[in-house]
DNA sequence: ACCTGAACACCGTTCAAGT
DNA sequence: ACCTGAACACCGTTCAAGT
């Protein structure tokens, strides 16, 4: 490996601001070779094409997330774990949809899964039921950081669901008796809130395995 | 509005015909253009651009959803909804990824929005509350099913994650302990599972209204 | 050994021109 | 009124050519 003007830590370090800064669908190998000063065919020479740049760019992303280390109550240390991950995902929004493959995202993500499972450890005996438990929690926090970085605005937000629900009462007798409380929703609320719901009832479980299935 | 050979309602039906068979990246206003025999330019006569074409399509999709009502365990019920639902969308998983607009998503699925609240209104006396744990439910949905559709393999699927944590065991030693317990993940089977632990703790809320809240 | 320019096969979209 | 061909400004990537 011979020393180079110009290394893949340099190239993805750059393709993150470019990313950051224009977002994933205006960043190009021709505008990226032209923010390094360079060929757009040098880049080749790194990488064999923009897939494996874009690995490199989430890779490297990821590996920027420190798990939180908060002491106080297990539930309170577990919603902190989830709340930080997922802010974290949600704040690089633009890399997290490169995420194609689960086995890269938990790799990437070797100190969050480790400090996950130390924590549902300390509850739930088997190991079996420690890793399930830890990935009901891991999926719902990138399923919750998906939803902030694809949809980019929860019902409500906007305004006007309310008056579309009600419009549409005739066939729907549920929503018009809901229309008026289809408010703005704090994605973080919200997700604050589900995760409390999961936490408490995996805490719940853990009291008393094994519990009868319900299908 | 003059009587056309070529009306939105086909473009678009070839648009998902299309994308089912290519997937989104494969898409093209060219290719529909052929396999629609007509000029490109023809179609832009019908929709703005691109982005209102694929619009279009995502509504289109949205609108196929039948809401299950099954009989039953009002528990049942709920996730009968929930996994349909889910199925729905992770089926036409290109489409999913249109959809940048969480009034969109809702107000194209009134079907299942207003069973949804009908469901939980059943359990919860204020509608304030009844709002709130449809969201759970549904946000929940569709995260899982955004989870499919962007993550391609959860860990283990594809073998070597157990491998790959082991060998990081000196690094977390959480790890380790747990790495050979990595196996496969159904995520359907997650999914059902997770759903369950929130329809529990939902059903249990409603009973004991309010509760104090963790944090 | 290392880098590059020209070229290929694509895009979405504009706009003047055809019928 | 309705449709289209040529053109513009982009892409990712290949490959023969330069130093």
């Amino acid at each position: 490996m011979p020393t180079l003007d110009l290394d893949q830590d340099e190239i993805v370090a750059v393709s993150r601001e470019l990313i950051a800064e224009t977002g994933l669908d205006g960043f190009s190998m021709r505008k990226l070779a032209a923010a390094l000063g360079v060929n757009p065919m040098t880049i080749y020479l790194r990488f064999e094409n923009k897939d494996a740049l874009l690995d490199a760019v989430a890779t490297a992303s990821l590996a920027d997330f420190q798990a939180p280390t908060s002491n106080g109550p297990w539930a309170t240390q577990v919603v902190d774990l989830a709340v930080e991950l997922r802010r974290h995902l949600v704040a690089d929004r633009e890399t997290l949809r490169l995420l194609g493959d689960g086995d890269r995202l938990t790799s990437g993500l070797l100190g969050a899964v480790d400090r996950g499972l130390a924590l549902m450890g300390q509850i739930y005996d088997g190991p079996a039921e420690t890793v399930k438990a830890f990935r009901v929690l891991f999926w719902h926090v990138v399923g919750s950081a998906l939803v902030a970085g694809t949809v980019s605005t929860l019902p409500g937000t906007q305004g006007g669901l309310s008056e579309a629900f009600a419009a549409e009462g005739a066939d729907y007798p549920g929503l018009g008796r809901y229309a008026e409380h289809f408010g703005p929703v704090d994605p973080e609320e919200l997700f604050a809130y589900t995760t409390h719901l999961l936490v408490n009832r995996l805490e719940a479980d853990a009291g008393s395995l094994p519990e009868e299935a319900l299908s």
